[in-house]
DNA sequence: GGGGCGCCGTTACAATTGGTTACATTCGCG
DNA sequence: CGCGAATGTAACCAATTGTAACGGCGCCCC
């Protein structure tokens, strides 16, 4: 969890159908000193996940271009935001299924802008404190990656030199394992210059560090592909 | 965040005066699964967990012997625990207050001990997902599925690679095993393209899985067709 | 200043994915 | 058994991705 935000504020997507609803939230989480993002369909909230990272998700249930249980479902196994649905449906099982199928919260309209806020800020108080000071070192699966010195180890002991953007998109990867990253998010992190439009820059990257990972082509251990959706890193890193 | 549960099931620590309410949360609590430490006074409770480490505290604001809400405070503080607030103010001012103070949820009286079990699932959810990648394997009838690594294996340990497709459809049908799943709904859950109108791509889609499956045409083990409704996987599955 | 060298973006082309189509097969129902 | 509708699947194709090859750029050393 805890995405860590891109630069400063933490970035709060919001998707519901109601304009006024979406204005609400919005001041009111801009006037607490978070970012936003209000999207009024599906389509569009999916399409700007891939170019931004929220670190919550406030989401309406009623919408009417999709089920919006689908989405928080996917929402929550495909990134690391925190998920609020934000529903008219106030029954008891209603509640349950949002919650088993990946919210983190759930709250009933009519609802107080001020308690979401609060809400909200419940969430990142949790992802805040386990993001720990960033460190220069992490391993997974016997492989070791030291980022000052911009050196990959290779479980039998070979050191092979990480390169300025091999090292920066190893690190993006270790940073955040197990979870779907699109190109546009990559992008944006590494700080990757103009690249605007057409740019298979991230594929050659990729590409070439799984060389350096003795990645198979055919069925890559660590970097795998999502057609369509972009990459994950799978394996458990530790940080030390 | 996240205390380190003991040795298997989570610890649930209760505070509540009325034993009514202990009981009923206790014995909910352990149907699901946990084990709970119940509690009447806040002194007795702060006693108890000198001994033991909870996991999530479940504590009712309004107790005779002391203020619930320097109680919060403090378990905020010096405790990794969760916390979840229960309590007959329903006001907005006093859930925001108790959320601020430090708790993770605030649950008002009446409730369902159904939907408090769910919360308490939640927040366990998030303390453990930092260790390390979600539970994303099942197993059935000698086969096992590994959804982050996309990797399906034969009884005879074969590997075949899963595309996300399929990874996803598999996925879908491991998670409601034993149950007609309709093609709209199959649809909807993998919020697959814009399913426009009349559209063969689950059949197709059906039929690879299928393969990989070694699935007899004639006579397919897993995935069986039901004429003129869907699909539906017959297995025992078990994820762990 | 020049030459060598490594990094990295671009391009081109091969391979893979997955939706669509077309046609064979099966099912439900007389 | 015949018929229409539903399903299975091979084949096709557009989009996406992998990666080898090329070339510009900055850097170091002489």
């Amino acid at each position: 969890m805890s995405a860590p935000a891109a630069s400063c504020a933490p970035l709060i997507a919001l998707l519901d159908d109601e304009p006024e609803i979406r204005v609400l939230l919005a001041s009111a989480l801009e006037e607490a000193g978070f970012r936003t993002a209000a999207f009024g369909r599906v389509a569009e909230f999916e399409t700007g996940l891939r170019r931004m990272t929220p670190d919550v998700c406030l989401v309406d249930l009623g919408l009417p271009d999709q089920d919006g249980l689908a989405l928080v479902w996917r929402l929550a196994r495909e990134t690391g935001a925190a998920i609020i649905i934000v529903s008219g449906r106030a029954r008891v099982q209603d509640r349950i299924t949002g919650l088993e199928l990946g919210a983190d919260d759930y709250i009933t309209k009519p609802f107080d802008p001020a308690e979401v806020v609060t809400r909200v800020r419940v969430l990142l108080r949790r992802g805040r404190a386990r993001a720990g000071p960033p460190q220069a070192r992490a391993g997974f699966a016997g492989w070791r990656a030291d980022f000052d010195r911009h050196v990959l180890t290779a479980p039998d002991g070979e050191e092979a030199p990480l390169s300025r953007a091999e090292g920066a998109l190893l690190r993006l990867f270790l940073e955040q394992p197990n979870r779907l990253l699109s190109r546009e998010q990559m992008q944006d992190r590494l700080g990757g210059g103009a690249g605007s439009g057409f740019d298979r820059a991230m594929d050659v990257r990729i590409s070439r560090l799984r060389v350096k990972l003795r990645e198979d082509p055919r069925n890559p251990a660590f970097i795998k592909t999502i057609y369509g959706a972009g990459y994950i890193f799978i394996g458990d890193v530790d940080w030390s």
